[in-house]
DNA sequence: AATTAATCCAACCGCGAGGGG
DNA sequence: TCCCCTCGCGGTTGGATTAAT
């Protein structure tokens, strides 16, 4: 890759900018900043913040951890399901997938895909990547699994569900795929909105705490937080 | 109590897409 | 058409935390 020549540049002047974790002080300074004047350049946004960060760090840190409408807290099984159903589809096209769920960001997706439910598809022995069985003799047994098993907790995703009978067909055909038991799952009893109901802000407590914060500032429709 | 291993997740990096001059 | 720039995406890293020994 030859970045000189095509005039690529580094996402900053590593010189005297700031990197790693972000105090509580910067974070104020860049929500105070967005609330009052929206987003038009990302790189403008740390120069006229008073942070000394590159614009992608700012843009990062927005999105992943300061942006009000941010649903923090574990995910729901039926907001497991529908990761494992999308990315079946999709593949690794977090943002895509994130686009399904309000109040989730893509890295937080990615990184619950590859921490949790990664090891939990290896563990029913199905490949994460395509979806399907990883060895023929490591099939499913979908009578088995699919059913309470109280020995391990690596199977919670499908313990609480039961099988409706038209889809007792499809487990008579083949060994299903995650894709085919999300499928089922879906259509039985967790649509999608379900996982939304619940929709909880939870800002970081100590710049709400911190003088000058307003929740009115939400409401300004040019940050379109509704 | 100390050390090591495992886990989690925020943040960084490199790259491609797309738009403007 | 080419060059430059910004933005957004996906992969990866590394530090903090927790669990195990």
């Amino acid at each position: 890759m030859q970045l000189t020549k095509m005039g690529r540049q580094p996402c900053c002047d590593k010189n005297g900018l700031r990197r790693g974790p972000w105090t509580i002080e910067e974070d104020h300074k860049l929500m105070t900043f967005i609330l009052n004047n929206g987003i038009q350049c990302w790189r403008l946004v740390p120069k006229l913040a008073g942070l000394m960060r590159c614009g992608k760090s700012c843009r990062l840190r927005w999105i992943n951890y300061l942006r009000p409408d941010l649903k923090r807290g574990a995910f729901t099984e039926a907001e497991e399901d529908m990761i494992i159903q999308l990315h079946s589809r999709l593949g690794n096209r977090w943002s895509k997938i994130a686009a399904q769920f309000p109040g989730r960001t893509d890295n937080e997706i990615k990184n619950h895909w590859n921490t949790r439910i990664k090891k939990k598809m290896k563990y029913l022995g199905l490949d994460p990547r395509t979806h399907h069985p990883i060895e023929q003799h490591h099939n499913l047994d979908p009578t088995v699994n699919i059913q309470n098993d109280e020995s391990t907790s690596s199977y919670n995703t499908f313990n609480n569900h039961t099988i409706k009978e038209e889809n007792v067909n499809i487990l008579n055909d083949k060994t299903p795929t995650i894709e085919d038991i999300g499928v089922m799952m879906m259509s039985h009893d967790h649509p999608l909105e379900s996982c939304s109901t619940s929709f909880e802000l939870e800002f970081p407590q100590n710049w709400i705490d911190s003088p000058g914060f307003q929740w009115d500032a939400f409401n300004d429709p040019g940050l379109g937080f509704h």
